[in-house]
DNA sequence: GAGTTTAGGTAGGGGGCGCTACATAAACCC
DNA sequence: GGGTTTATGTAGCGCCCCCTACCTAAACTC
């Protein structure tokens, strides 16, 4: 039984892999940003042309929607496996905070998280797609916290939210590992303060 | 005596006021950013052609330059006054978070920091540009700090200045006054802890 | 008036952007 | 082989970017 053995679809074989070049897509949008990465550099990168390109992805929009996609699934801190209900609220939300500073500061080269940064580009398509993705992870934090502190759950939850995006800029900012521990551990001392029982 | 009696220049006389035309910038650069805002609409700002403009301020990131040193003048947050060596270090320090909310949220249409949102713009020039004052408002923090906790001062000025990035993106964000103060006032309470004596 | 000095506008260069019309190439089917 | 289907490359469109060569306009000095 062979594990490639599809039926081959009709028409010309295509000559790239789709999947590898959405990977190499999401290393270039990670470490230069939406805006700075044009289509000739994507092309380029891929080893294809502008038509095929289109043909593939419809736009730079669309190859960034499915790479959003994509990093939710297997590159976004892993929200519901830190966030355990038989655990500490704080000690959890610290443990998210810690967990961004290592994915943030992993890889020098696209440092901070791929949806914040992309919050802030200048194509409003593509800052609003990364908003969806932004606010999906803020309101599973919300409703994380309101489980056990209703009363406090806005206003945490906008302290966490507000320390991973000053993590993602301060990793981008040249911040290495232990400086952004050092930062989230820091922050960790508010949640204590704010969620003591 | 005539406040404005100064001895006329020669040659034909300026038809727009250079110092106007650079309040008008800051606020476009503030409310856009540095990359979204071209040539084309600063001209059309001041009401003026583009020869004019490169006569005037030489180049975009000429005028940039200009800005930010308006800014760090007369926009920025007072460290100077606000971290007092005759109060608390944490009270100073969370009143300048406190102060950073403020001014952040004040005008919807330019939230946040101009000179932290700089930082993060795509041309490498004004990027550089914006890191220098960065760089030196925070090392007015952490000589602030290290005067009197010598042993906290990296981390302790790691934490304010990450907040300040958190706060002025989620300005940008969208974050109302409310917000941001209720953020700023969560972070106070990890300074206190830190610096407690 | 003539000459100097400075500001202003007209028009456009050179380049990058996202994107596409169109012809060709490579696999399938019969 | 001929016809169908799909991928690929050539070439370039229309737009916007930052910036400038060049000429004209408006004030001065003599």
């Amino acid at each position: 039984m062979d594990s490639t053995n599809v039926p081959r679809p009709r028409g010309r074989p295509r000559r790239f892999d789709p999947d590898q070049a959405v990977a190499t897509a999401q290393h270039l949008f990670h470490a230069r940003g939406y805006d700075a990465v044009s289509v000739a550099h994507l092309t380029e990168a891929f080893g294809i042309k502008p038509p095929s390109f289109y043909a593939a992805f419809g736009s730079k929009g669309g190859l960034y929607a499915r790479i959003l996609d994509r990093y939710a699934d297997i590159g976004a801190i892993p929200l519901a496996e830190l966030l355990r209900p038989d655990r500490h609220v704080a000690a959890c939300l610290q443990a998210v905070l810690e967990e961004a500073a290592r994915r943030y500061a992993a890889d020098p080269a696209a440092a901070g998280c791929l949806v914040l940064e992309g919050t802030r580009c200048n194509d409003p398509e593509a800052r609003e797609a990364a908003l969806v993705y932004n606010l999906a992870a803020e309101e599973v934090i919300r409703q994380y916290i309101a489980a056990r502190y209703p009363q406090e759950a806005e206003r945490v939850t906008d302290f966490v939210s507000t320390t991973m995006s000053g993590l993602s800029a301060k990793a981008r900012n040249g911040h290495d590992l232990d400086r952004l521990l050092a930062t989230a551990r820091l922050a960790g001392a508010s949640l204590a303060q704010a969620l003591h029982d």
